[in-house]
Formats: C-alpha cells, structure tokens, sequence
DNA sequence: AAAGCGATTTGACCTAGATCAAAGCATCTT
DNA sequence: AAGATGCTTTGATCTAGGTCAAATCGCTTT
C-alpha cells in the first residue's frame, strides 16, 4: 500500500459518532462504548469509480455495506442473462441486507457514480449485535425496510400508467435527498436513462418522453441528470400516493 | 372461551418438534431446550376462514405467523386505496417480517382458503433470539430471504411478457408443494384469478385466456382453481429462468 | 478543434395486453 | 328447483407504450 492510499484512507477516517448519515444508518440509542465497538469492525476503502463493482453475485458473502458518498444499484441476473435492477442506494442506506444468512452475494452491486463506501463485516457484526440488543433490534429494523420499500417498488412497478411510475420515483428520490437535510428540489439522477427504464419496467425512449413531457408541463425541469422540481404539488399529483 | 373452542385448540396442539412443516420454518440446529422455549411463546388460535383478515395495515404489531395449513395473501395498500398483493404465503412459511421494528402491521393479510396459523409474538421471539444465536441466525435469513424473495416477484412482474409471469408463478408454487413433499404437478391454485392478475400486473382476462392457452398447447390442465402440470420441461421453457 | 462514441431525444409505426361487453358456470339462497 | 350472485371464460375493439430508425447532444480522445 503506497503513501498516496494511506493518506486518502487517513482523510476519509471519519469516525461514525461524526458522520452526518449516522442518523440514517445507525439507531438512535447506541452507547458511546457500543458505538466504539461497531466503529472498530468497519472497514474504509478507496472509493469506487463509476461502473465499479461492489460486490458479484455469487462472491463469498462477508459484509454488507453503507454507502457514504455516490449511489449503488443492485441487480438481479437471471439465467438467461438479463439484468433486472433491484434497487437504488444513496448516501446513509445499506446495501447487501438481501444476502445475509447465505453463503455468496445473491445480487450484483455497480456503482453508479463515484462512491465511497464503509464496508461492516457481517459475522463480526452478527457477534457484536447478539451482545447488544439495541443494534440487533436495528439490524431486523433495517431488513424489514427493506422488504417494505421492496413492496412500494412492487406496487409503484406493477401496472400504473408509465408517467405515474415516474413521477413516483423522482419523489422517492427527492424524499431521500430531503432526509440527509439537502435541496428536495434538485435532484441529481446518478444512474441513466436505461437505468430507470429497467428499474420502472418501461423503455429508455418512453422514459425519455416523460421526462421531456413533464418539462412541458413545468412539473420540473430536466438538463441531462440534473432535475428541478419546479412544481412539487403537481409531481405528488402525477405519482403514486403511497 | 367456550368448550368447544378448547376442545379445537387441543386437537390441534401440535408440538413444532412433530410439525411436519418445521424444516421449513423452524432453523435445522436448534437445540431441544431451545425448542421448548419457541414451543411456549406460540400460540395457536381457531383456523381463520376464507377471507379472514390475520392483521390489518395499521394495526399495532405484536406477532409474526408461520402458516400450517391453507394460504394467505399480503397486500399493501396505496394512498387512493388500490391494493397491491405483495405475496402469497403457503404452509411453512412466515408472514409479517416486513412490520418488524414497526408499531404497526405494514401491510394486510388475508387467508385465501381456511388457514390454521402459529402466531410467535415478537417481543418474546425477539428475546430468546438475543440469547439463541441459531435463533437469531435463522430470522436474519428469514428476513433475508424474504427480501430475495421479493426480488425474484420483481424480475418476474417487470416488464416480461405475460405468458412468462404466468408460467413463472405457476413453477414457483410447484416448487412449494414440492418443498413441503406434496405432489408438484398437482397445483391447487387457493387465490381468484383477480389475485393472480393484481399481483402479476394483468388483468384478469389475461390471465384466463393464458391458462386456456397454456392447456391448447398442452403445458398444463386447468380445473377451475385445480391445475395439472402435463409437460413440466415445456412449463419451464415458457418461464422466465430465474 | 475535430473526430468518435455512447447516451439521449424525437418521430413513425406497431403489437401485447387492456378494456368493454356478453355469455357460461359455479355456488349459495330461498 | 329456480333464482341470484359472483367468478371465469371468450370475443371484439382500442391504446399505452414498445420497437425501429434517425437525429442530436455530450463526453473523451487525439
């Protein structure tokens, strides 16, 4: 490991009683001693670039992930080789909830942009969590958000008109820029075209359409992956209320 | 309570360690002590009848069930009341993961067919587990695997052709009763074609003609809600290979 | 700055599956 | 047994959104 590494590594060592997503990703009432005890099992690596892999389906399972700069998306490869994208991960949220108890990773893990990443190894939390029960009580917490934001995708991806599946997850991704207290009104969409299209079920040219529809409507304004909200009543209006 | 309620609740005392759905819903390693302990926090009540609500989105959260005998459907409900199915639950298998760590029941289940349950109240469960690590081992994959679970729904609702979800669904129930040493060509279909279709995003005449269509080419025989799977290796052709 | 390349947008057309409508079938009532 | 009620099937249309094709926009790279 070269000096350059060290001292990025020694840059980004911020300790998690600091970081401005601990309120997302951690629970609320961890003791300072438990809090030293988690701190000391995470590991912080180099980012990843855009396109890098975080983790394969089926590589060796040992450690989920929270993502603390950049986005994640997961997939699912089905043997014919098509990939279904999964799910969506910013800042504060943890990846990799969907391969606990299994041997090997059950999805894939892409960076969508560049991202930086505390690796939490899950044998040694899975220890620590059965001697502290509030961390245990957060980790089933964290599983079965999982499964209900996996239902609200089902229900958002299953049979609504395409502008309404839209119009949903810009709010969902509004909502979740909102929570780590930045700008609900620009959204910068890390992943592309594509990227949504298979996510919501629909072709990359009717997602453009929307998109471009929406501004004709002055719901919001679209440059590239940046969107404005301009119209925050109308886009709840066009979206799924969930 | 009246006697006869005691009187059904009797005959259908079965111990987990006679159960023959435990490998399904109970972990492999767990120690007869342990056993004893899950045995005494489950409760079982009279079968629910067709129809039959087990919880209600909204209703405060006390206990995850497993099935022992009939199905159940979970829905989620949207703002302007459209429900979605979420999942179909057979026996074996354990609903109410998703409202973990909620007050509430996030999502409501509905017996599809007279349906026996276990309730486990999850203060209780989540106890023993703090001191059984096998125990809260297995919920972690529970959970997990619920998750997992969902994601296959996803892939198979979105954006494939109909005739694929249908025949998807189709293998996924064979494979259950397989799992539970039930015949898997003989599938009993317990949910309405209006279930299938709100869960697979189509409607329900889609649904019909595709199972008429199916037993056209011969794949399956369809008896009302009794299907038969003739030619198992052209069902599979005709699914999504997951 | 030019060239090259992928991503995005826009337009024209076409199909899978929705919707509408009506007829069959069961199951439950009276 | 005759209705009544609610599923399910079948048939005839219609349309949202897919597919194909081409133009445009942003980028790297040279």
């Amino acid at each position: 490991m070269d000096i350059k590494h060290l001292n990025l590594r020694e840059s980004r060592a911020v300790h998690c009683s600091e970081c401005a997503l601990s309120p997302i990703c951690l629970p609320p009432a961890l003791a300072d001693e438990d809090l030293d005890q988690l701190e000391n099992i995470i590991i912080r690596n180099r980012p990843l670039t855009r396109g890098g892999i975080l983790f394969r389906y089926g590589s060796r399972f040992d450690a989920i992930y929270a993502v603390r700069s950049g986005a994640i998306k997961t997939c699912s490869i089905s043997a014919n080789g098509e990939e279904q994208i999964t799910s969506f991960y910013f800042p504060g949220e943890i990846v990799g909830l969907d391969s606990i108890g299994h041997q090997t990773y059950e999805s894939t893990a892409i960076a969508l942009e560049s991202t930086a990443i505390c690796a939490i190894p899950f044998d040694a939390l899975e220890t620590l969590a059965q001697r502290h029960t509030t961390l245990n009580h957060h980790l089933f917490k964290l599983m079965s958000s999982e499964i209900r934001s996996d239902h609200k995708t089902m229900q958002m991806v299953g049979k609504r008109p395409a502008e309404e599946k839209l119009a949903t997850l810009l709010i969902s991704f509004s909502a979740r820029y909102k929570r780590r207290n930045l700008c609900e009104d620009q959204i910068h969409l890390p992943m592309s075209r594509a990227d949504i299209g298979n996510y919501l079920g629909l072709a990359i040219e009717t997602v453009s359409r929307i998109l471009t529809h929406f501004q004709e409507l002055g719901v919001i304004s679209v440059n590239g992956k940046q969107i404005t909200v301009l119209n925050r009543k109308q886009l709840f209006a066009l979206a799924t209320p969930l």
